[in-house]
DNA sequence: CTCGCCAGAATATGATCAAAATTCACCGTG
DNA sequence: CACGGTGAATTTTGATCATATTCTGGCGAG
């Protein structure tokens, strides 16, 4: 999705930069999000950003307050299963889809993605498990060319980054779902169905640790 | 979703505005968008006119065209079998979720606004049908309190709705889908599968219709 | 005829200010 | 102690302007 313009206006790189801090933990559930706040940490100015929250509010991965204030979503255990549920009915879909558009060279981008995500696991780094991660699991799903489906995943990952975050860093990155070993296996041997089997193992895997983090009390 | 400000900001109001516009198909495929035009039709100002539109742009509601210009979406049969697809993931499970929490008196307002839905098809009223049948689909959806869910069906209508006023245009009211008796009947029997069933059928009835009408080209 | 260039018009973007709305801290009262 | 009121501080909202970017139409050259 990459913008034709010569030149990024300041409210797309606002909205980017505070779209990862959403998604890698940098903003954490229940944090207000102002403009000013904002404005002071990213040294723009103040349009841009209103104008980037209101992206982000669209997109679920901010939350009106009701009271004009906007703050990171909190999650109970029931819109976590909410975000399960959607996950596994979308993006075992754009993976299979994904896998009628590759080329040999994609496989290559996405093995050097996963190795990047192993030795974040290997030196315990949260932080770049959730990154190296989605940056998989997207790339893979941008290969779909399925827009709409796209935009659905997108907002599912933004709408849990945060609590999935304070889940993590309870335990670090010891056990985490990591399917994509069979996932790029599917991908070699050009099977759609295994793809999206494996991505359907790996996000079941990860739904049920952070569900199980998530009873009784909202992150 | 009610906001508990006893006074509507302007850029909400616009945004609501703008929202039906698409929905109900006043704003057509492809028709640009822009930030002048909508003060001077609205009668409101820059900023929440701007606000409103970057809201509804992260719904896909309304399309960056990469050169800074805003267009309503258009729709190729790829893109609306990707509105199906995961319509008809999402609509039958937030239509059983709401009637487990269904009360006598949203039954009978379902069936008033499902009367109003078949008056408007009697009398041949497009603009009535895309109204009356986005009421009844989004009061149900609604009682499921299935927030993720909902925004994404949300999101869905939203994509869909001016290349479904464009179909519907062509071809009126007669032989609409309708499915709304049978998930009525199931509302009553509290029966949750039953209503999954009759609104699952009246998306594909739905999709199959407009599919139809997109092969070739593109609205 | 096509293509490229240019100027002006149209439009988007960001800055910045004032007004409106909400929150917070403090004080007084029961 | 709890609660309510008040004023200040903080935050949001909308206005409005200047600047940046894109589009459009006309003109000239090949």
């Amino acid at each position: 999705m990459q913008v034709k313009t010569a030149k990024l206006p300041d409210h797309e790189k606002v909205y980017r930069r505070l779209r990862e801090m959403i998604l890698f933990g940098e903003l954490t559930p229940g944090q207000a999000v102002t403009i000013q706040g904002l404005v002071d940490t990213l040294g723009v100015g103040m349009t841009p950003v209103r104008e980037a929250i209101r992206r982000l509010t669209s997109e679920g991965a901010l939350v009106f307050q009701g009271n004009r204030r906007v703050t990171v979503p909190v999650l109970d255990v029931s819109e976590w299963d909410e975000i399960a549920f959607a996950r596994l009915a979308v993006e075992p879909e754009v993976s299979r889809r994904a896998v009628e558009n590759m080329a040999p060279d994609d496989i290559t981008r996405l093995v050097a993605m996963d190795d990047q995500l192993n030795a974040a696991i290997d030196r315990g780094d949260v932080r770049g498990y959730l990154e190296h991660n989605y940056r998989f699991h997207a790339a893979l799903y941008e290969l779909s060319g399925a827009q709409v489906l796209l935009s659905i995943a997108n907002m599912l990952w933004l709408r849990g980054g945060p609590s999935l975050r304070v889940v993590l860093g309870r335990y670090g990155t010891a056990n985490l779902p990591d399917k994509h070993a069979e996932a790029l296996a599917g991908m070699r041997a050009g099977d759609g169905d295994a793809v999206a089997e494996a991505i359907r193992g790996d996000i079941l895997q990860g739904i049920d640790q952070v569900r199980a983090s998530l009873l009784g009390e909202k992150v």
